[in-house]
DNA sequence: ACTCATTGTTCGTTTTTCCGATCACTGTGT
DNA sequence: ACACAGTGATCGGAAAAACGAACAATGAGT
């Protein structure tokens, strides 16, 4: 296919349409001259006369009749596509206003709203970083993303950000030496590799769970990171025990470098609710980014250094 | 519309239907980079971004996937209309074989193969002119043009060529001189000005039709052309009775310019018949030149000049 | 028959697109 | 942890397309 088949198509489309090649230009907002030249090379391309011509008119060949027939619909379709495209992207405009946990933006909540930030180059964004609880009938908030789902009227919920399992991992050198944790409190006698959020000003708690619900226990640590990997290391270099997301842990458990303790007693990292009004008038920003958080998928392995 | 936004549709589509750049390129014959810079051009015309991409993969904004979903089927109708179209073009081909009488050639059969060839490249033609009676079933002849339909078996006919009214027209002062003829005989003892095929050695004989059908009578010519407008011409300055197309004879009619004479009496022009045998495989040549035979609109005051 | 408005076409110049080579970044495998 | 294969992006030069101006041809109106 030549360099600009599609492009030529609509260009002859609009010529069988409108019966004649300077009326086909105004419409196409090009010169007479760039028609006349685009069909001459489309029909060199395809070794067919779509038209006849003479100096005063012009006409479709029968061949000219059946591939106007085939593609006249489609090319409509093509232009619905672009006003559609077009109206979708006025509409969704303004600014969005959400409020969050702090620990919401590294972890996910960043890199979901430059995704959205792109998608949406019309919107204007605002993020409270906030852990209180928000009145989203009288504070202008959007959405608002908590651990919980708010109790409130008319107010819904979606999960939001990823679901990852965790688990506690050490060398087996350091087992032998130290023991082996049987239960969760036990942690506390032990030395811990601990993982830091931002320049190390908040920990990530250690989170479990049994018959009567869910807890966390707060080592303190003997070393700390903000990056996963770094706590894998030292956790492999026999210095403690390290509470990583399974997933990046898992092949260094496959390898016999790490052992994984207290797996049954773990919970997973409970996902985010995003709390929203459901509203009869919803804006198209709101709907959008509901719509961005419904379908996305978390890469794995989410780096939340 | 920028330039080319129906080709950037062609790119997006692969692009998300191929799931990156380079396969999409690929798929399209251009370079990786001809992909991604005409991509960016696209989402920058049409302030919106389609895809979200990192350095090493791609995928479709919400955005992107509704403008894809509307797409896709109308880049594929167009991708099958240019098969088809390569198809029909591959499959006419080889000889089309007429046989006409010489009279048809100038008359409109010129015009119409004309027209045939710029339609279908790929086909020769072979036009045998002969009054003869001719045996399609042995002679080799996909098609004849007859004044008349061939009766024969399995032979269809079709009419071909332009219905024309004739008319025989007068300055009034050569009919005040010379009298107005009342009989269609009466034209041998009047100044004629004939229609003469080619370089003059044919003259079109005036047709005439009463109770019991239709007879010609062929005059002895004062003056002769092969231009209709110059036959016109002449016979306004007085210079004997002309036999002429009625369309183009109109116009001096009304102004008085002219009188037509024995209106009653003149048979329009018959249609030629186009016969041809109705093979269950019928070749792709003959049904194309068939269709074109159905379908054409000959142009009004066909000029036999 | 003649004039004129309008058509499609041509061609030299300008503008835009395409491309090869290279780069920065990332995910996979070891 | 590191190396490497493969990704999308960049940029200067080459190639192609678009354009303005002018041309030849034609049909309508007088």
């Amino acid at each position: 296919m030549s360099r600009n088949s599609f492009g030529d198509i609509r260009v002859f489309v609009e010529v069988a349409r409108r019966g004649g090649f300077r009326a086909a230009a105004e419409h196409l907002q090009q010169a007479p001259a760039t028609v006349s030249e685009a069909i001459q090379r489309f029909e060199d391309q395809l070794g067919v006369r779509l038209f006849e011509r003479s100096t005063r008119s012009v006409a479709l060949t029968p061949i000219g009749e059946q591939f106007y027939a085939r593609s006249l619909p489609a090319v409509s379709d093509i232009e619905g596509a672009l006003s559609a495209l077009d109206e979708e992207k006025d509409e969704v405009s303004g600014t969005l206003r959400l409020s969050a946990p702090y620990s919401a933006g590294p972890f996910f909540l960043d890199d979901l709203l430059a995704r959205f930030a792109i998608a949406y180059p019309s919107v204007a964004i605002e993020v409270i970083y906030d852990d209180r609880k928000v009145d989203l009938l009288t504070s202008g908030i959007d959405a608002a993303i908590r651990s919980q789902t708010l109790m409130a009227p008319d107010t819904h919920a979606v999960p939001v950000g990823p679901e990852l399992k965790m688990a506690i991992v050490a060398a087996r050198g350091y087992l032998d030496t130290r023991g082996t944790p049987q239960h969760p409190h036990d942690v506390l006698d032990h030395d811990t590799i601990c993982y830091a959020f931002g320049r190390g000003d908040r920990l990530a708690p250690w989170g479990f769970t049994r018959a009567n619900g869910a807890f966390v226990v707060q080592p303190k640590p003997r070393l700390i990171a903000n990056d996963m990997r770094s706590l894998l290391h030292y956790a492999a270099q026999g210095l403690g025990l390290a509470y990583v997301y399974a997933e990046i842990a898992a092949p260094y458990i496959a390898k016999n470098d790490l052992v994984e303790v207290l797996g049954s007693h773990l919970a997973p990292m409970p996902r985010y609710s995003l709390n929203y009004q459901s509203k009869r008038h919803m804006t198209r920003r709101l709907r959008a980014f509901l719509d961005l958080v419904k379908n996305v998928s978390y890469s794995s392995g989410t780096n939340v250094s």
